[in-house]
Parts: structure tokens; sequence; C-alpha cells
DNA sequence: GCCGATTTTGACAACGGTTTTCATTTTGCC
DNA sequence: GGCAAAATGAAAACCGTTGTCAAAATCGGC
């Protein structure tokens, strides 16, 4: 469960944003990589398993997967355009994940931001669209 | 476009928390409705357009809607074991949000917040197991 | 290096939720 | 009633993902 996943992982770490299993596939396969999408799919498991790299779900079902930069607790900021992403840290969420979770006696509380905006570059760019 | 989805949402007023789109479509079979699996989805594709439903993915990449009780902007503190939902009002992310955004010149800003955690009657329950 | 045992791999099939298709039914209107 | 437009639903298509299983790579031990 090695070679392959160093291989994944290394894909993601030269990606800019968030890549889908299917496009990481496309990328290594075109690359000349000798590689399955099940193995793919399996690499990308148990990398996000060992929390060395962030997975999310777009907006309409499908799983993106980036490499992480630091490995605490963090959010993310991506352009809707380019797919760009800032790991932002956000102290203040938590606190407010938690204090809403214990306001109704809720346990176990975990959460889910992500915030979604057009970059500086995409928002010129369509503005000379 | 209305009488199916009237009775789609009258089924989703009458719910508790989230419920799947072939939840619903099983319990108003159930209840004798005669309607189709395709003409929930599309009620329910209506609605949410309409905003009159909220909707989002569980973690397996299920949608599941539940009937807004305000139309104000605001996220969902839901309970992983029952589905039970609290509405809550988060003006603190709200600006939080939006600061990270502009810190980092994004534009048009847009976030997905969700809070799950165990609810008081399911840890209770699950502690007596 | 060689051999068997174990792990990893990948082509392909299966799965499950969602969407599309398209023929039929219902609705609105005259 | 009669007709056109909209809504409906059964079944097929879709698509990302997961399971299957036999072939291939890897790892000791000798």
């Amino acid at each position: 469960m090695s070679k392959s996943s160093d291989a994944v992982h290394a894909i993601l770490r030269q990606s800019e944003g968030f890549r889908s299993a299917q496009d990481i596939f496309t990328k290594m396969r075109a690359d000349g990589a000798k590689i399955g999408l099940t193995t793919v799919y399996r690499a990308l498991q148990s990398l996000s398993d060992d929390g060395r790299v962030d997975m999310l779900r777009t907006d309409d079902g499908e799983s993106v997967y980036r490499a992480c930069e630091s490995d605490v607790h963090h959010h993310h900021l991506v352009c809707r355009r380019c797919g760009h992403t800032v790991e932002v840290a956000g102290p203040d969420v938590e606190r407010w994940a938690e204090a809403v979770g214990a306001e109704y006696g809720f346990t176990e509380v975990t959460h889910t931001v992500e915030v979604f905006g057009t970059c500086p570059d995409c928002a010129s760019a369509a503005g000379s669209r």
C-alpha cells in the first residue's frame, strides 16, 4: 500500500487545488504511469485515513482530494472557478461549533466548514471577459 | 409541478430531521400515495430551488432534505444517530467567513457549515446500551 | 538466486443514488 | 368534448465509487 500511495500523493503535492480521483487517474495515465483507477481510490482512501490528504465533497457529490500543508485541524477557502485553495485556521469557528453543540446538549461534536468564493485572479479575469 | 411538490413538502414538514429522497418515496408509498421516485426527486429539486427546503449532503454523498423553519440564512446542528436537527443562527460564523474571504481578496464568498454531534437522547440511549 | 506465502495491483463487474428518456396520463383552456 | 401543454412514472442510462478475483509484484527464509 505504499508505492502507489506515494505516487498519488506526489501528484497531489504538485497540484494547486482539489482534484477528483478520476482526474488524478487520468493525469497519472497521461504521465505514463501504469496504474488502475481502483488503486488510485485505494491510495486516496488510505492517505485520507492517515490524514495526509484532505478530502471534501463538492456540491455535486464528487469527492475531491488535496495534499495537506499542515496536519492540524483547518478549513479551506476554495476558489469556485479555478480551485485555488487557501488553508485557513479558524479558532473562532471551532469555538462556535463547540458552543452551539453544548448549548443543545450535543456531545462528540464535529463540524464541516468550507468557504467558497472567487479568487482575485479569477475575479479580474471574469471582469475582462 | 405543484400537487406532488405539495405532498412531498407535507411529508417533510411532518418529519423531524433530514430525510433522503428514497426515504421520502418509501414513506409516501407506504402511506398509499401513488407517486414515482422520479417525481419525488423533481419535487425536491424545485422545492430546493425555491428555498422551501434545505438540502445537504451526508458524508456518504447522499442528498437529504428538510423543510425549513425559517427562511433566513441558517445552519444546522444534526444528530448523527437519529437525524434530529436544530436550526442555529451563527452570526459569528457569517462574519468569520466574510472576513476570511476578504483577507485573501476573495469575492462572492459563500460558505457551508454543518455541525454534527450526538444529541442528549441518543447519548443516554447509547450509554445504557 | 530460488521458492512459497503474503500483499498489492488493476481490469472488470456490481452497486446505489440520481438523472434522463419517453410514452402515457392528467390538467387547463376553449 | 377536444386539443395542446404540462406533469407523471417505469425503466433505462449515468457516473462516481466500491467489490471481486485472478495475476503480478514483494518479501522473507533458505
